[in-house]
DNA sequence: AACAACCTCAACCGCATCAGA
DNA sequence: GTCTGATGCGGTTGAGGTTGT
């Protein structure tokens, strides 16, 4: 029966930390595995990855998440969804795993509080509106059988949620270098 | 003070993709 | 073209902290 090297799990303690570190300055941060073992660490190469780039990694902003943050979070949510390495790297010296934790424990639960009291507050005529929208859209997709021209179907309930009129001129010019970004890229293609 | 319920976040897991042999 | 190891990603888990009773 051939053996199965045991790793270490759980928390990382500060010695490994500081060795994983010293290694990764001399080496570059890539070939975990050997970095692992150069570091003398009982760890997989995955943690190691896992560690540096939450954690050790220079240029992490650790803390409270700010308000524009947030707000950044939930337009590139409504845009890209759950796709958080993208949205992270959009946001600086955040990291996709704090982002996505961030996005379990606070906004999930916010959005649903806005979509609760939306449904309770939205006149049943604009609802109406909406819905006949909706269907007129799903007939439309259905009809052209090939998709053709046809990029309608991404629809948002709420446009006001991508109403940028009242943005600082940075915002709104780092808003269109992400545009124009994905544009080029056909990154935006992936999500229909 | 003691306990339960809830919350947060670091870490793990499984899968997909990439790159080199 | 195929195989294999490395890397990246999103979903999930669970330990530890906080809050409520």
């Amino acid at each position: 029966m051939a053996s199965i090297k045991e790793f270490n799990r759980g928390a990382w303690t500060a010695e490994e930390d500081r060795k994983l570190a010293e290694v990764i300055e001399i080496n570059g941060p890539r070939r975990w595995k050997t970095i692992a073992a150069k570091a003398g660490l009982n760890r997989c190469g995955k943690s190691c990855r896992l560690r540096w780039m939450n954690y050790l990694r220079p240029n992490i902003k650790r803390g409270n998440i700010t308000e524009q943050e947030e707000d950044l979070i939930l337009r590139l949510h409504k845009l890209l969804g759950n796709r958080w390495s993208l949205i992270a790297g959009r946001i600086p010296g955040r990291t996709d795993n704090e982002i996505k934790n961030y996005w379990n424990s606070h906004l999930s639960k916010k959005i649903n509080q806005v979509e609760k009291q939306n449904e309770g507050s939205r006149s049943s005529k604009r609802r109406r509106v909406i819905d006949h929208k909706a269907n007129e859209e799903v007939k439309r997709g259905e009809s052209s059988s090939n998709g053709g021209e046809d990029h309608s179907k991404v629809k948002f309930d709420d446009d006001d949620f991508f109403d940028f009129s009242n943005e600082s001129p940075l915002t709104l010019e780092w808003l269109n270098k992400f545009l124009d970004l994905d544009n080029n890229n056909n990154s935006l293609c992936e999500l229909s």
